[in-house]
DNA sequence: GCCAACGTTGGC
DNA sequence: GCCAACGTTGGC
């Protein structure tokens, strides 16, 4: 079991529409890194959601209920995607700016890689965000 | 809205 | 294959 953390843009779709639809198929990842770790994601992973642009926080945990298989939307080829099925919402978001502060998660690619929008998370820095989260 | 970071593209 | 130009992302 391996932990991992998406962004999401929530004006476009955001984890309360995964929450409404119950699971999504996670497209439009355009970037190899990105979809090198899609593609390692197995089913039931962890994965969070994190909120960029207005909110940039972490929301809620979701699971990888479908593996990595080719992006329906795509526009040229290659491209995948995952099904990822809701799970909580945490009680208290992380935001960036706490993300930010603790030494714990200094390391987190989401800072380190502010562009990146598929990333690892350490089992360590998952762990500290579940805490965090409530 | 600006700009830094950084991935991608294309000319050479 | 290098690197400058360009485009996009995302924090501020």
């Amino acid at each position: 079991m391996r932990y991992w953390l998406v962004k999401s843009d929530p004006d476009e779709y955001s984890f309360h529409d995964l929450v409404r639809d119950k699971k999504t198929n996670w497209t439009g990842v355009r970037n190899y890194q990105a979809k090198n770790n899609l593609s390692a994601m197995a089913k039931g992973d962890v994965v969070l959601v994190y909120h960029s642009q207005t909110e940039k926080a972490i929301v809620g945990s979701s699971k990888v209920s479908k593996t990595a298989f080719p992006d329906p939307t795509e526009d040229g080829e290659g491209w995948v995607c995952v099904e990822l099925t809701a799970g909580k919402s945490f009680k208290n978001v992380i935001t960036l700016e706490h993300i930010k502060s603790t030494p714990a998660l200094s390391e987190i690619a989401l800072i380190k890689q502010s562009r990146l929008s598929v990333m690892p998370l350490t089992d360590e820095q998952y762990e500290c965000i579940l805490e965090l989260g409530g």
